[in-house]
DNA sequence: CTGTATCCCTCAAGATACTG
DNA sequence: CAGTATCTTGAGGGATACAG
Protein backbone atom coordinates (compact mmCIF):
# COMPACT_ATOMS: atom_id res chain seq x y z
CA UNK A 1 0.00 0.00 0.00
CA UNK A 2 2.86 2.46 0.56
CA UNK A 3 2.90 3.17 -2.96
CA UNK A 4 4.21 6.35 -4.54
CA UNK A 5 1.36 8.30 -2.12
CA UNK A 6 2.54 11.85 -3.41
CA UNK A 7 -0.76 12.89 -4.36
CA UNK A 8 -2.40 11.01 -1.57
CA UNK A 9 -5.69 13.35 -0.96
CA UNK A 10 -4.14 13.44 3.12
CA UNK A 11 -0.91 12.91 4.36
CA UNK A 12 -2.51 10.35 6.50
CA UNK A 13 -4.87 12.71 9.01
CA UNK A 14 -2.42 15.91 9.62
CA UNK A 15 -1.76 18.46 7.58
CA UNK A 16 -3.31 19.51 4.39
CA UNK A 17 -1.75 17.66 1.51
CA UNK A 18 1.48 19.39 0.36
CA UNK A 19 0.38 19.20 -3.40
CA UNK A 20 -2.86 19.92 -2.44
CA UNK A 21 -1.99 23.37 -0.87
CA UNK A 22 0.49 24.53 -3.86
CA UNK A 23 -2.05 23.09 -6.32
CA UNK A 24 -4.68 25.23 -5.32
CA UNK A 25 -2.59 28.26 -5.61
CA UNK A 26 -1.85 27.32 -9.25
CA UNK A 27 -5.48 25.96 -10.24
CA UNK A 28 -6.81 29.59 -8.94
CA UNK A 29 -7.81 31.93 -11.88
CA UNK A 30 -4.56 34.71 -11.26
CA UNK A 31 -1.98 33.60 -9.19
CA UNK A 32 0.14 32.10 -11.95
CA UNK A 33 -0.25 35.47 -14.43
CA UNK A 34 0.69 37.48 -11.31
CA UNK A 35 4.22 35.19 -10.80
CA UNK A 36 4.58 35.50 -14.18
CA UNK A 37 4.11 39.19 -14.48
CA UNK A 38 6.28 39.44 -11.11
CA UNK A 39 9.35 37.64 -12.94
CA UNK A 40 9.74 40.13 -14.82
CA UNK A 41 10.46 42.40 -11.82
CA UNK A 42 9.36 44.24 -8.80
CA UNK A 43 5.98 46.05 -9.92
CA UNK A 44 3.35 48.48 -8.13
CA UNK A 45 -0.08 47.26 -7.72
CA UNK A 46 -1.45 49.52 -10.86
CA UNK A 47 1.21 48.46 -13.18
CA UNK A 48 0.19 44.86 -12.60
CA UNK A 49 -3.52 45.98 -12.93
CA UNK A 50 -2.77 47.13 -16.41
CA UNK A 51 -0.15 44.35 -17.63
CA UNK A 52 -2.71 41.33 -16.29
CA UNK A 53 -5.64 43.74 -18.21
CA UNK A 54 -8.69 41.71 -17.07
CA UNK A 55 -7.97 41.36 -13.44
CA UNK A 56 -10.26 42.95 -10.77
CA UNK A 57 -8.88 45.10 -8.17
CA UNK A 58 -10.27 42.87 -5.60
CA UNK A 59 -8.85 40.07 -7.20
CA UNK A 60 -5.31 41.06 -7.71
CA UNK A 61 -5.66 42.31 -4.01
CA UNK A 62 -6.29 38.80 -3.21
CA UNK A 63 -4.59 37.05 -5.07
CA UNK A 64 -1.53 39.15 -3.93
CA UNK A 65 -2.09 38.51 -0.26
CA UNK A 66 -2.40 34.78 -0.92
CA UNK A 67 0.89 34.80 -2.28
CA UNK A 68 1.90 36.99 0.18
CA UNK A 69 0.77 35.05 2.91
CA UNK A 70 2.28 32.06 1.22
CA UNK A 71 5.92 32.73 0.70
CA UNK A 72 5.97 33.73 -2.74
CA UNK A 73 5.37 37.52 -3.02
CA UNK A 74 7.22 39.71 -0.87
CA UNK A 75 4.91 43.47 -0.11
CA UNK A 76 7.03 46.75 0.49
CA UNK A 77 5.23 49.64 1.44
CA UNK A 78 6.70 53.21 1.49
CA UNK A 79 5.49 55.48 4.01
CA UNK A 80 4.70 58.22 1.46
CA UNK A 81 1.69 60.20 0.36
CA UNK A 82 0.56 58.98 -2.28
CA UNK A 83 0.98 55.62 -1.17
CA UNK A 84 3.68 53.29 -2.78
CA UNK A 85 3.43 49.60 -2.75
CA UNK A 86 6.01 47.10 -4.52
CA UNK A 87 5.35 44.08 -5.11
CA UNK A 88 8.64 41.53 -6.08
CA UNK A 89 9.02 37.37 -6.21
CA UNK A 90 11.01 35.79 -2.89
CA UNK A 91 13.37 33.33 -3.38
CA UNK A 92 11.00 30.29 -2.38
CA UNK A 93 8.63 32.53 -5.52
CA UNK A 94 11.81 32.11 -8.31
CA UNK A 95 11.79 28.42 -7.15
CA UNK A 96 8.73 27.78 -7.81
CA UNK A 97 8.49 28.93 -11.42
CA UNK A 98 11.24 26.52 -12.15
CA UNK A 99 9.36 23.14 -12.12
CA UNK A 100 5.93 25.54 -13.48
CA UNK A 101 7.80 25.94 -16.68
CA UNK A 102 8.27 22.39 -17.03
CA UNK A 103 4.70 22.18 -17.00
CA UNK A 104 4.02 25.26 -19.39
CA UNK A 105 6.37 24.04 -21.47
CA UNK A 106 4.43 20.56 -21.82
CA UNK A 107 1.31 22.38 -22.57
CA UNK A 108 3.12 24.89 -25.07
CA UNK A 109 3.96 21.29 -26.55
CA UNK A 110 0.99 18.96 -26.45
CA UNK A 111 -1.73 21.39 -26.62
CA UNK A 112 -2.03 20.44 -29.83
CA UNK A 113 -2.44 17.38 -29.25
CA UNK A 114 -5.64 17.85 -26.88
CA UNK A 115 -7.24 19.55 -28.73
CA UNK A 116 -7.36 17.01 -31.61
CA UNK A 117 -8.29 14.70 -29.26
CA UNK A 118 -11.24 16.86 -28.62
CA UNK A 119 -12.52 17.02 -31.43
CA UNK A 120 -11.81 13.48 -32.39
CA UNK A 121 -14.15 12.73 -29.48
CA UNK A 122 -17.03 14.83 -30.30
CA UNK A 123 -16.85 13.77 -33.70
CA UNK A 124 -17.14 9.83 -32.60
CA UNK A 125 -20.52 11.32 -31.32
CA UNK A 126 -20.56 8.97 -28.56
CA UNK B 1 5.72 43.56 -25.15
CA UNK B 2 6.75 40.23 -26.73
CA UNK B 3 7.78 39.28 -23.39
CA UNK B 4 7.27 35.17 -22.53
CA UNK B 5 4.30 35.23 -23.54
CA UNK B 6 3.48 31.95 -22.21
CA UNK B 7 1.04 32.48 -19.22
CA UNK B 8 -1.36 35.23 -21.69
CA UNK B 9 -4.80 34.90 -20.49
CA UNK B 10 -5.60 34.40 -24.29
CA UNK B 11 -2.99 33.67 -27.06
CA UNK B 12 -4.36 37.31 -28.43
CA UNK B 13 -7.85 36.16 -29.23
CA UNK B 14 -7.98 32.79 -30.83
CA UNK B 15 -7.63 29.42 -28.89
CA UNK B 16 -8.25 28.76 -25.39
CA UNK B 17 -4.92 29.51 -23.65
CA UNK B 18 -3.18 26.50 -23.48
CA UNK B 19 -2.02 26.99 -20.30
CA UNK B 20 -5.35 27.31 -18.80
CA UNK B 21 -6.53 24.09 -20.89
CA UNK B 22 -4.36 21.98 -18.87
CA UNK B 23 -4.15 23.93 -15.28
CA UNK B 24 -7.98 23.54 -15.56
CA UNK B 25 -7.55 19.79 -15.23
CA UNK B 26 -5.12 20.26 -13.05
CA UNK B 27 -7.31 22.79 -10.73
CA UNK B 28 -10.06 20.31 -10.34
CA UNK B 29 -10.36 18.25 -7.50
CA UNK B 30 -9.65 15.01 -8.50
CA UNK B 31 -7.77 14.93 -12.34
CA UNK B 32 -4.60 14.43 -10.69
CA UNK B 33 -5.25 11.98 -8.22
CA UNK B 34 -7.59 9.71 -11.16
CA UNK B 35 -4.24 9.99 -13.41
CA UNK B 36 -1.86 9.46 -10.17
CA UNK B 37 -4.33 6.25 -9.69
CA UNK B 38 -3.98 5.17 -13.35
CA UNK B 39 -0.10 5.19 -13.53
CA UNK B 40 -0.07 1.76 -11.46
CA UNK B 41 -2.19 -0.04 -14.75
CA UNK B 42 -5.33 -0.28 -15.80
CA UNK B 43 -8.02 0.10 -13.52
CA UNK B 44 -11.69 -0.84 -13.71
CA UNK B 45 -14.24 2.21 -12.27
CA UNK B 46 -15.15 0.42 -8.72
CA UNK B 47 -11.25 -0.10 -8.59
CA UNK B 48 -10.98 3.45 -8.89
CA UNK B 49 -13.90 4.33 -6.53
CA UNK B 50 -12.18 1.99 -3.93
CA UNK B 51 -8.31 3.53 -4.39
CA UNK B 52 -9.41 7.15 -4.11
CA UNK B 53 -11.50 6.74 -0.94
CA UNK B 54 -13.53 9.99 -0.85
CA UNK B 55 -14.18 10.45 -4.40
CA UNK B 56 -18.64 10.14 -5.30
CA UNK B 57 -19.49 8.25 -8.57
CA UNK B 58 -20.64 11.40 -9.86
CA UNK B 59 -17.36 13.22 -9.86
CA UNK B 60 -15.28 9.84 -11.12
CA UNK B 61 -17.52 9.82 -13.87
CA UNK B 62 -17.46 13.01 -14.91
CA UNK B 63 -13.46 13.64 -14.51
CA UNK B 64 -12.77 10.37 -16.14
CA UNK B 65 -15.02 11.81 -18.76
CA UNK B 66 -13.15 14.64 -19.13
CA UNK B 67 -9.84 13.18 -19.33
CA UNK B 68 -11.24 10.97 -21.96
CA UNK B 69 -12.10 13.54 -23.77
CA UNK B 70 -8.79 15.62 -23.48
CA UNK B 71 -7.17 12.27 -24.79
CA UNK B 72 -5.74 11.66 -21.33
CA UNK B 73 -7.00 8.64 -20.85
CA UNK B 74 -8.46 5.49 -22.82
CA UNK B 75 -12.18 3.66 -21.80
CA UNK B 76 -12.63 0.44 -22.84
CA UNK B 77 -15.92 -1.64 -22.81
CA UNK B 78 -16.55 -4.68 -22.87
CA UNK B 79 -20.05 -6.25 -24.21
CA UNK B 80 -20.74 -8.76 -21.43
CA UNK B 81 -22.97 -9.41 -18.95
CA UNK B 82 -22.14 -7.49 -16.31
CA UNK B 83 -20.64 -4.90 -18.04
CA UNK B 84 -16.81 -4.04 -17.47
CA UNK B 85 -15.06 -1.08 -18.25
CA UNK B 86 -11.68 -0.75 -17.87
CA UNK B 87 -9.61 2.66 -17.76
CA UNK B 88 -5.79 3.56 -18.53
CA UNK B 89 -3.20 6.11 -19.44
CA UNK B 90 -2.63 7.29 -23.05
CA UNK B 91 0.82 7.99 -24.14
CA UNK B 92 -0.48 11.68 -23.94
CA UNK B 93 -1.05 10.88 -20.33
CA UNK B 94 1.85 9.33 -19.58
CA UNK B 95 3.44 11.75 -20.81
CA UNK B 96 1.89 14.99 -18.95
CA UNK B 97 2.76 13.35 -15.92
CA UNK B 98 6.51 13.73 -16.59
CA UNK B 99 6.62 17.49 -16.02
CA UNK B 100 3.68 17.07 -12.92
CA UNK B 101 6.60 14.83 -11.39
CA UNK B 102 8.27 17.68 -10.83
CA UNK B 103 5.77 20.10 -9.57
CA UNK B 104 5.29 17.44 -7.50
CA UNK B 105 8.80 17.37 -6.14
CA UNK B 106 8.83 20.49 -5.58
CA UNK B 107 5.48 20.61 -3.80
CA UNK B 108 6.77 18.07 -1.36
CA UNK B 109 10.19 19.88 -0.73
CA UNK B 110 9.06 23.22 -0.04
CA UNK B 111 5.74 22.48 1.88
CA UNK B 112 7.33 23.73 5.24
CA UNK B 113 8.53 26.62 3.86
CA UNK B 114 5.48 27.36 2.92
CA UNK B 115 3.58 26.53 6.22
CA UNK B 116 6.55 28.54 7.87
CA UNK B 117 5.66 31.61 5.71
CA UNK B 118 2.06 31.16 6.58
CA UNK B 119 2.82 31.28 10.34
CA UNK B 120 5.02 34.42 10.65
CA UNK B 121 2.51 36.04 8.29
CA UNK B 122 -0.11 35.44 10.72
CA UNK B 123 2.04 36.16 14.13
CA UNK B 124 3.05 39.22 12.04
CA UNK B 125 -0.43 40.35 12.58
CA UNK B 126 -0.41 42.74 10.39
C1' DC C 1 -2.55 55.37 -5.56
C1' DT C 2 -3.75 51.29 -3.09
C1' DG C 3 -6.67 48.94 -1.56
C1' DT C 4 -11.45 47.05 1.30
C1' DA C 5 -16.61 46.18 1.58
C1' DT C 6 -20.69 44.66 -0.50
C1' DC C 7 -23.66 42.29 -3.68
C1' DC C 8 -24.49 38.90 -7.03
C1' DC C 9 -23.93 34.98 -10.01
C1' DT C 10 -21.87 30.91 -11.86
C1' DC C 11 -20.20 26.53 -11.51
C1' DA C 12 -17.59 22.72 -9.11
C1' DA C 13 -18.70 19.23 -6.18
C1' DG C 14 -21.48 16.32 -2.58
C1' DA C 15 -25.67 13.28 -1.73
C1' DT C 16 -28.97 10.42 -3.24
C1' DA C 17 -31.92 7.83 -6.25
C1' DC C 18 -32.60 5.63 -10.45
C1' DT C 19 -31.13 2.83 -15.05
C1' DG C 20 -29.03 -0.52 -18.47
C1' DC D 1 -21.14 -3.40 -12.38
C1' DA D 2 -21.08 1.03 -14.29
C1' DG D 3 -22.87 4.66 -14.67
C1' DT D 4 -26.79 9.06 -15.32
C1' DA D 5 -30.36 12.42 -13.37
C1' DT D 6 -31.66 15.64 -10.10
C1' DC D 7 -31.17 18.68 -6.23
C1' DT D 8 -28.48 21.50 -3.21
C1' DT D 9 -24.68 23.91 -1.31
C1' DG D 10 -20.49 26.80 -1.09
C1' DA D 11 -16.45 28.82 -2.77
C1' DG D 12 -14.46 31.64 -6.54
C1' DG D 13 -14.71 35.38 -9.00
C1' DG D 14 -16.84 39.89 -11.42
C1' DA D 15 -18.66 44.84 -10.71
C1' DT D 16 -18.97 48.68 -8.28
C1' DA D 17 -18.78 51.89 -4.49
C1' DC D 18 -16.28 53.47 -0.70
C1' DA D 19 -11.82 54.46 2.32
C1' DG D 20 -6.98 55.74 3.85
Amino acid sequence: MAKTNLLAADGGFEQPCPIRDVLDRIGDQWSLLVLDALEGGTKRFNELMRELGDISKQMLSLTLKRLEEDGFVRRTVYPEVPPRVEYDLTPLGHSFLVPMRGLVAWADEHHRLVCEARTHYRTAAK
